[in-house]
DNA sequence: TAGATTGTTAATCGATTAACAATC
DNA sequence: TAGATTGTTAATCGATTAACAATC
């Protein structure tokens, strides 16, 4: 659903305006900022209930704790990341610093120079091992940095042992197999692809004219 | 457009397609390999030319070769990396790799430790110094890897010497201001957060249960 | 009370899916 | 010719925008 995907920004922007000292927002200047139109979010925030009120607008401090909670962002769910490469090191500490719902208990790679070293405080083990430490450990997701073409078969096992949600940096399509895995995609290639295409097109049209 | 955010997917496929010895494919296999209905395949295409044959399906070498000349992927612009933490390493070494579009020939950064070394062969600059060098060099896109704070500023720099194609890895909110820049926002707090959204909803399931 | 702004319904727009005639 | 599969049109679906009554 397009709103959901859109409940992060919010959040974001809200937690913004808290920070700046501002108590409270009309749907306009909220659409002014966010780039969005004031239906859209009077829309999308009804969705959720009823967090405005006439004549006055929103609580920035009331929608921000609103969309919080149903974001889940208090949690702190036990990851693991598999790939412990520039990328992968990256989004380790990035899962680690922001107050993140996410708690990265484990890295594994298969790099002899890496395993038995830490990220930040987190163990780096060897590949073979993300079986069994998932299984123990009870883990439901897990990020992947991984080459595309080690994805397959660390997805089965991860699979195998529960693992569900999936933060996905590889081109591997996990849904085709795993219908019921629930998978966010980043495909930093893709975006480049389309930024390449608008340059392109740019291009084509100055040479046109 | 929706279709060209698809067009990078088709073509990576195809390269897969064609890697594997796949001489040609049939909308509807090749809507079962990449999650999309056979339809919207053939409506997409269709938005670019008949690439296909009836009765016989499409050639992946033609129409991988069709795509990437429409995605304009033998292009090398000239870029520029701002911010050179371990996420901008990744993103550097990620555009250098892969048959990229790109071409990485600067890197800036404000830490001293990483100003004067060199990144996989990319020199790291001082960030005073991206106004000059950008025009001077007449480059058209930047890969922001940055904290948010700072990257109005850049921002306002990199424009007013003539940049504007932006990979945003930031929470800045570029269009606002510059409504003419074309922007690829990569928001991995917001892939973060809907994961979450999508293991609280599933908890909250459980619970009512 | 008057002004502001929401909640909500209706209208529009765009994207996806289904269907089928054209044709290799 | 018969079978397969596209190109293309029409139908459906969902998401966005516009409008306005409700109400703070």
């Amino acid at each position: 659903m397009a709103v959901i995907r859109r409940l992060p920004k919010y959040y974001r922007y809200l937690s913004d305006l808290s920070d700046a000292g501002v108590t409270r927002i009309s749907s306009k200047e909220l659409a002014m900022k966010m780039g969005l139109t004031a239906s859209q979010i009077r829309q999308d925030l009804n969705c959720f209930g009823g967090f405005g009120q006439q004549g006055y607008g929103y609580d920035v401090a009331n929608l921000y704790s609103a969309i919080g909670e149903i974001l889940g962002v208090d949690n702190s769910y036990p990851a693991v990341l598999v790939g412990c490469g520039n990328l992968g090191k990256a989004i380790a500490l990035f899962v680690q610093s922001s107050q993140s719902p996410f708690k990265m208990i484990a890295g594994f790679d298969v790099a002899s120079d890496l395993v038995g070293t830490s990220l930040n405080s987190i163990p780096i083990l060897h590949s073979s091992e993300i079986g069994s430490f998932c299984c123990k450990n009870e883990i439901k997701a897990a990020f992947l940095c991984l080459p595309t073409e080690s994805t397959k078969l660390v997805v089965a096992q991860l699979y195998e042992k529960g693992v569900r949600y999936f933060c996905n940096f590889t081109h591997y399509n996990i849904n085709i197999k795993y219908k019921d895995a629930v998978v966010e995609n980043v495909h930093i290639t893709d975006s480049l692809l389309t930024l390449c295409y608008s340059m392109n097109a740019k291009n084509c049209e100055e040479n046109e004219a």
